[in-house]
DNA sequence: AATGAATGAGAGTTCATTCAT
DNA sequence: CATGAATGAACTCTCATTCAT
């Protein structure tokens, strides 16, 4: 085989992920719409025809993208929720611990993040399907007595959700404050309350 | 005059917004893309050049959406907040009042919501304009030692916005929650918080 | 006939005329396909479709612009050209005076001298016209021995037309020589050569 | 491979220089504004969007002839014009040969002499141009004591450009006479004058 | 497998012209 | 007669996708 001969496996694959990537970080600077099949191959130093030997479509890629991103953010909060052991007098710390793990995902992958969290149509199934697992663990700590009997923890779930939500944006992609210290904050306004 | 006369003058403004209406329904339900001026004006019943009558373009319709509703929003946070007597022995009540009023308005207008908040570019400046408003408002009733002293009042206030950012879409624009209950709840774990 | 009513003749001229001068400066600054007849009628202060009840279209008035060029110019050279004593010595004098008239003519419609004398589909035909008209009488004074006989007129009469074309485009338009300045170097060109 | 078969890497070149020269012939017959993409690309056997594959816009290919015409007249112009020894005996007749070149250049790119001396907006900065340079030699032969001295140069240039432009219309471009004949004639008028 | 080149399908926009009042 | 409002008919341009080699 020639120089000019391409493994079929290694190569590929590269390409493929290298795409992924690529167009990761392009859909998530402009958004859908807005980034081109031509910006992403230019980027990625490919042939628009190669592009479509590796992904079906624009959608299909973009999905492939939000597919990955809810396979891991799903992952890791199940994770994180399912080791539950409870027993640590510290409640407080094992909470700030889990919502750090989350952050400090987003935080490592901004791009899917934006898309996954953001951009995708999907984004409100994944977020329902997040905030019902953190309902689920809130529930059984308002069992335990750990909180309040009088409070809808399905609106607490969407409630941290929601704040997640906005300050991923406007404070930890933008690496205005780390993970640890946004949960932190998260956290004790969640438990506590502002009410002096 | 029969049914198809049409009436002088009036008839201008009228199909403006008439094309404002339609155009906020159509961009909040698929967004600005996938909205096809040809899809307005078939809904609004008018000839496509018509559009262009009243619009210089799609782009400035939209802006013209986004900017009635950060007007309208804008205007209604600043009435909310800058009468705040502090007097009232009830400060949740209070504050209850002033999110039911933004809850309120968002279930009124529906697809404007849509668009300000969520779909549009400045949604990000408008949220973060809002939140600016609260913070000092906060900061205020922070001073005078309502609050805890201890709380970063700048992430409380764009907690708010994410809470309020998430549950009007998952249980306000749905019609799953009443904007004054929904208030009620959020104020109630804002200030008190989780812990039992 | 109340302050609302509008007398036909007078008022209507007026408003005639007015578009027909109003076009012929933005046919002449703009060209034609660059003028757009809602800019006209916003210039003149009249409707769009008040236009069409003066003119049946953009492309009518143009040509009734260009119409009017054609016979002034045509009047003028003839005018010019038949008076021709050639009594008089200077014959010189003579044919600058002739030249100076077409010029100052220009000079006093440069709005309709560019749409007739170069916008227009017509101007080919307008300066064939002149230059035939020019070479009868060349030809004249050829006969009569005023110039030699062995250069071919018509050449002589389309060069004419040419210089003419050209140093009012450059020199006299945007007044950098008057008509008569202009006409003599013209002439002392045509007459005596370069050659030294 | 048949007829129908595609040469691979030359055929993009081919096919642009095609788009260009029909684009040419089209903008010459019908002027810029009555010349359709659609037109264009009919003629050349291409779908619409191949064309916007070479050509950005349809200005821009306009301006990519005006800038062919530029380029091969300036060169023109100066070879003939640099190149002069002054030597030789003849002026006249090498006036006439520059004349004859450049006059023998339009007749053989009709369609680009349109567009670039006729149709577009910078063809008078085109002639301006061309003009000074014939100025600038008309000048020193003007010291060199060949033409008078009492004749302004500037006025010289831009009639001889007045003359070029006119006949080249008239009797060059429909073949009524040939370069050298029209050269041999405007550079007798031009040197020796009418007078007889 | 890889690519230069091509295109179907459609989008937004413009403008001369004309109703309907 | 005047006018606010409307529109038919085009036109330029874009982009995801796919041939043909």
């Amino acid at each position: 085989m020639g120089k000019r001969g391409r493994k079929k496996g290694a190569d590929g694959e590269k390409r493929r992920s290298l795409l992924l990537q690529v167009s990761a970080e392009e859909f998530a600077k402009n958004g859908y719409h807005e980034t081109k099949i031509s910006a992403i191959v230019q980027k990625a130093n490919v042939t628009q025809p190669s592009f479509y030997l590796y992904f079906q479509s624009k959608e299909a890629i973009f999905q492939e993208l939000v597919a990955i991103f809810q396979q891991k953010l799903m992952t890791l909060v199940q994770q994180s929720l399912l080791e539950s052991g409870l027993e640590k007098s510290t409640l407080e710390g094992e909470i700030t611990e889990r919502i750090t793990n989350i952050l400090s995902f987003f935080k490592e992958q901004p791009a899917l993040t934006k898309i996954g969290f953001y951009l995708a149509n999907e984004s409100e199934e994944i977020k329902s399907q997040m905030a019902r697992q953190i309902e689920q663990n809130l529930l059984i700590e308002q069992e335990n007595g750990y909180f309040r009997a009088d409070i809808n923890m399905h609106t607490v779930a969407e409630s941290l959700i929601g704040i997640i939500e906005r300050l991923t944006k406007t404070k930890l992609l933008n690496g205005v404050t780390k993970p640890e210290q946004l949960a932190n904050e998260i956290v004790r306004l969640l438990l506590y309350g502002l009410k002096s």
